[in-house]
DNA sequence: TCTGGGGTCCTAGGACCC
DNA sequence: TCTGGGGTCCTAGGACCC
């Protein structure tokens, strides 16, 4: 029997798609989806991506060229993109049965026969239960399926990679153009002269080893048709939990850092409570602007707790003590976060014998706390440091309505 | 003036041990 | 005067992805 083909389905310029969801009316209209702070470009409608737009730019770069257009713009919403992500892969959950969710709006499934027809009834039933636009490309191997998505969405959203075509095309795709090869990989690489997937695949495997270390080995199997990467049943569970954010400016103010740090502190372990975890080491980052003559000066540390804990205050007092490690005056820092590692579900943490007690009164604090907030409104109760107008916090403008996520604004729908 | 946030995996180099 | 070597674990940082 054949060997199974691994397919990929990708929704179409996922956050536009979500935004027009609800505003049918864009949708031939150029609109463009931006980062927290209102940042950067992260979604772009093929409108935006045909003007020659890239990804990721700044918004102040393009916004008079959005102007001219009559673009739409909108802050990222996460709730509901979230939410509608979830609606996406339960269809596919009930089509497939098997699939692994690889991010967002991505999902890897196997596909045992008839490809063809497989991907074209997957593909009319989510753009018809969902109503978001996806693409899905099948190939080989993960690598190649991704690939194949490219050529997809290229296409009329479906391609189906079969072995003589992959031979024909891999003497003209670049290395760059493939999963897990950024602008490092690519300039090393170019300086051994392998510019193309066929001259990778014509390199011997142990200078490829010697040279590109195991992530090279991989690609090469990958390419080669032969699977590393497999389609995984059950998700692996989460290894870290981060909360960062951009300051709307730089600030050399400890005080500010701190501030900052205790919110990504109760926001991080008000998530973890809510998943029922724990983490056993604990990690703070301040950074400086990326653009500026500062970028070498930031830099991040780690503490190992002595029991795993989702306690605010414990987790409060060594983040403190590690940002005090950190912080070096002369540096404008423009970027602060917290990141919990080491996860685990709460009750098979160990404990250690001498906090115990303390720890059963913290559990109920905390779990006080998180009702109040949720009952009442985020961050309404806090504990460690909150300056009134957070010098540091970011603003989003052109928010969509939580048309999914709150009962106040829920689409309403006419009919006539 | 204004350049995202949340993840994963890999590796170099130091600490430590025998 | 000459002062081991190999393994493992940990931390920090880098590369990449969406």
């Amino acid at each position: 029997m054949e060997k199974p083909l691994i397919g990929l389905l990708d929704c179409n310029n996922f956050f536009v798609s979500c935004e027009r969801l609800f505003r049918p009316e864009l949708k031939d209209r150029p609109v463009v989806v931006l980062s927290s702070n209102d940042g950067c470009v992260v979604a772009r409608s093929k409108e935006i991506k045909d003007m020659g737009v890239p990804m990721g730019v700044p918004y102040f770069q393009i916004k008079d060229t959005l102007k001219k257009v009559d673009a739409v713009t909108f802050s990222s919403h996460f709730a509901l993109y979230r939410d509608i992500s979830r609606r996406v892969f339960s269809v596919m959950k009930d089509e497939l049965g098997l699939m692994e969710q690889y991010s967002i709006d991505e999902a890897f499934f196997v596909v045992k026969e008839e490809p063809e027809r497989l991907v074209q009834e997957l593909k009319e039933v989510v753009e018809r239960r969902v109503g978001i636009p996806v693409s899905i490309g099948v190939a080989r191997t993960k690598t190649q399926a991704k690939y194949a998505n490219s050529l997809a969405k290229k296409g009329n959203g479906i391609y189906v990679l079969n072995d003589t075509d992959w031979s024909e095309r891999m003497v003209t795709i670049r290395l760059s153009e493939l999963w897990g090869v950024g602008g490092k990989t690519e300039l090393a690489f170019k300086r051994h002269g392998l510019e193309t997937v066929r001259d990778l695949l014509s390199s011997d495997k142990a200078t490829i080893a010697k040279v590109f270390g195991v992530s090279g080995v991989r690609l090469q199997q990958e390419l080669a048709g032969n699977p590393v990467y497999v389609v995984s049943k059950k998700t692996e569970p989460q290894q870290s939990v981060l909360s960062s954010r951009s300051f709307s400016e730089a600030t050399t103010n400890i005080a500010v850092l701190h501030d900052s740090i205790a919110y990504h502190v109760r926001h991080v372990t008000t998530n973890m409570r809510a998943m029922n975890m724990s983490a056993n080491r604990i990690r703070v980052s301040i950074m400086p602007s990326r653009h500026s003559d500062f970028v070498l000066r930031g830099g991040s540390k780690e503490a190992v707790l002595t029991a795993p804990t989702n306690d605010s205050m414990i987790l409060l007092k060594v983040a403190s003590q590690l940002l005090e490690e950190l912080f070096e005056a002369d540096v404008p820092y423009k970027k602060a976060g917290v990141t919990l590692l080491g996860l685990c579900e709460s009750e098979i943490g160990q404990e250690t014998l001498f906090n115990y007690e303390k720890k059963e009164e913290n559990t109920v604090l905390m779990s006080v706390l998180d009702s109040l907030n949720k009952k009442i409104k985020k961050e309404s109760v806090v504990i460690g440091s909150r300056l009134l107008n957070s010098a540091w916090q970011s603003k989003s403008e052109v928010r969509s309505p939580a048309y999914t996520t709150k009962w106040s604004d829920v689409a309403v729908v006419k009919a006539n």
